[in-house]
DNA sequence: CGCACGATTGAACTTAGTCAACTGGCGTGG
DNA sequence: CCACGCCAGTTGACTAAGTTCAATCGTGCG
């Protein structure tokens, strides 16, 4: 269990994060607030734990930098991830409903994170409403993340999958400006791909190859590009992409 | 779009669903607030529409009485169920986050809905910051239902997956007490059940005929018996069945 | 009676999973 | 420096799981 550092590391006012679109504007005194209620910084380094399946943790967090998967498993190990969070997401509150985590968070890359002890948390309903607000938002946002994915995996086929994940991370990616001329990092090895859309690591191989037949995407090693995104929705049977600016805590 | 009827048909403190063991006890100030922030009651015959799809609507729900499922379909039809709502469930806020209703929600069985305005939502974190707190508890075990949905669609064989549908409504529903002498009612179809589970209509029936034919579980018509549970859950590959006390609002 | 709907079944077919082998890059220790 | 091992990615051959198509059955209802 990572232990926050030395309070104050990155104030909040100063977020690096706060300059981005996607984030709403927060008022002076919630940013204050939210300050108050963050007791320091941790560091994680890539493949290392946030949370463990079924164990209890007394902290939420933020993610400042760097990626991380959410999954459960099965005892024999089969695994799905259910979803990624990237900085800006706020985790830890799927289990502020029983002590111990149902689903395991994991670094994908180093990470950054904001810590804020869950016991805390109340206090925040009280004294700021509105961030309470904020953080059902939040939670209403991941919970359609969710809504999608179920979808995803259980009605598209495999070229669908592929071409509706590498999509929607895409558009996550860009509005937190991580693509750098028309280009993403992504962390993932293709076995997580498979773990999230409830493929064999063999099949997502050679799908992955015929989508990348289509010229619509490149992916080699760590590097994505997506040479065309409405085509590329339109291989994932994606309706509406949205994009409504969300609250950061 | 539904109305709401008349005012206070059924009055908070004097809710049937209070009187369940799995329902937090709030204080009198709160079940009186809650009474305030709900306008009305609506009648919905099944099959009837509770959201639509991708449009938008300004109230929000709690299931007083009656099952209702929530999906999201492609364009060509396929879709996905991605819960189920019972009685006490809180229904509308996966959508708080952009006005328009990102999946549909219709009844399986006639039924009877409380109605809050949508609009009043945020006076509620205000105006009492430990609702606001168990809306967001509300919203986090509605992920957990999700996040366990995703692991099942995504990694377990098709006897597994329905041998876990089952389990999971029989044991909600049994908190309800709406099994009566083992037997329980349940209201959907194969077609709904294929369509929870990302299976076909046609491997659903072959594959649930096995699961009948170990005789842990009676399935005709819309008539369930589970008759060995602890069994049921591990062809299901459950670990830890939970249950906690949870708010109603 | 005829019809609609849900359940059921068989057969042919497709998709995806499993097994196994091989590649290339990278880091480590001899 | 190079051999070795490890890891991620790739590929082919085979198998199994699940889908599609199509037909049938039973029940309730106008």
């Amino acid at each position: 269990m990572p232990k926050p550092h030395a309070k104050g590391v990155t104030p909040c006012k100063a977020c690096p994060l706060r300059g981005l679109a996607i984030f709403e504007n927060q008022n002076a005194e919630e940013v204050a607030f939210i300050q108050t209620f963050k007791v320091g910084e941790v560091s994680i380094d890539q493949g290392g734990p946030i949370y463990f399946e079924g164990e209890a943790s007394p902290y939420l967090y933020t993610v400042l930098e760097g990626w991380a998967f959410r999954y459960k498993s099965l005892a024999d190990g089969r695994r799905q991830i259910v979803n990624y969070a990237l900085p800006g997401d706020f985790i830890g509150l799927q289990n502020s409903v029983s002590k111990t985590m149902e689903c395991g968070v994991e670094a994908l890359t180093d990470m950054r994170l904001c810590v804020f002890p869950r016991e805390d948390l109340f206090n925040l309903f009280v004294a700021h409403p509105s961030l309470g607000f904020d953080l059902t938002w939040l939670a209403a946002r991941e919970e359609r993340f969710l809504d999608d994915n179920l979808l995803a995996v259980g009605r598209r086929t495999a070229m669908e999958k592929i071409a509706y994940l590498i999509s929607h991370l895409f558009a996550r990616a860009r509005e937190l400006n991580l693509v750098h001329d028309g280009k993403l990092d992504i962390p993932m090895t293709q076995q997580h791909l498979a773990d999230t859309l409830g493929l064999s690591l063999v099949h997502l191989n050679k799908t992955l190859k015929k989508l990348r037949a289509t010229g619509l995407v490149v992916l080699d090693g760590r590097s994505l590009i997506v040479r065309d995104e409405k085509a590329l929705a339109a291989v994932a049977k994606i309706d509406t992409p949205r994009r409504e600016r969300r609250p950061l805590i």
